[in-house]
DNA sequence: TTGATGATGAATGTCATTTTCAATAAGGAG
DNA sequence: CTCCTTATTGAAAATGACATTCATCATCAA
């Protein structure tokens, strides 16, 4: 179906040239905290929390990083492209995910079941274009999420979670 | 402009029905505090946020109405189909607009100044549902938000809010 | 009229995210 | 390399939106 398929060893190395790039013009320092932090973000496959990412960023090597500098870390990594945020549903909070070498998606959720579909339209990227520019706006980003039924769930009975 | 002109007296009647629909189908009572959350609702032209809310359904006759009382109330507003929930911004929480006998729409907003403008393309509309129908899916709904600088912002400078 | 049960105000709890602050580390100047 | 300024971090406390609790009040069917 659809991998996708994690950076090599040079992308990530890459990936990290864009985070020092933000980080030196933005007056502030490296750091392994937030080094750390952002490869534990790169490799990980998937939608993810912050607390997914707290985890995560700990056991990579016996190196704790709190919460505090991760919620820190995070602005970060979107500005220097590494990260997008995305809404999965109505309810459960913030999600993250790759966005550094990786095609956009937008995403189609199942109320039943929470099942998540990335898709893409060049389509709809264009009009979503064409409207800005109707309104004297140049775009810098969206969030769009389709939300529906699945095939199983409509089957089951299942209009929405439990 | 876009005027939402807000509904008449009896377009008011119909909605107050909707939401009495509602709450009997869920073998709920009849209260007046929910019905002046309800009016305070319709009646509020534009985006507001919940404390907005709040303080409409006190001055609206003297009675007060809790913030506890106006969030019980939401969700049934919400399925009656009186109102529409909105992300208007990746900041600033959540926002709510009528959406009883109102055409539905998206939202492009300023990420310089904060504008907001509301759009409608049947052409995405149409794509959603067939991207929807490509994945075996049954469209309920979506939020679409697109971020941008509107002219004003470019001009000035302006990238990002301060 | 009345009993069963839903609704409300007020207080309290929850949970994600932010802020504070003292201790620590980075990195440019000398 | 050493010093000094200033960013960074862990740890804890603060915020803030929203949910929940509970005693009291209101609704409505019998
Ligand atoms: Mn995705
Ligand atoms: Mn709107
Ligand atoms: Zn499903
Ligand atoms: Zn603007």
């Amino acid at each position: 179906m659809k991998k996708p398929h994690s950076l090599d060893e040079a992308g990530l190395q890459r990936a990290l040239a864009a985070l020092r790039r933000v980080v030196r013009e933005k007056g502030l320092r490296a750091s392994s905290a937030r080094e750390r932090v952002a490869l534990a973000a790169l490799r990980y496959g998937g939608h993810f929390t912050v607390e997914d990412l707290v985890r995560r960023s700990k056991d990579e090597r016996l190196e704790e990083t709190h919460a505090s500098t991760v919620y820190r870390t995070l602005p970060l990594l979107l500005e220097a492209g590494l990260l997008e945020e995305i809404r999965v549903h109505r309810d459960e909070g913030t999600f993250y995910e790759r966005a550094f070498e990786r095609e956009h998606h937008d995403h189609l959720v199942c109320v039943g079941c929470g099942a998540v579909v990335e898709f893409h339209s060049e389509e709809i990227e264009e009009v979503q274009r064409e409207v800005a520019v109707s309104f004297g706006f140049v775009l810098t980003g969206h969030s769009h999420e389709l939300r529906g039924t699945c095939t199983a769930c409509r089957e089951r009975g299942r209009e929405s979670r439990a």
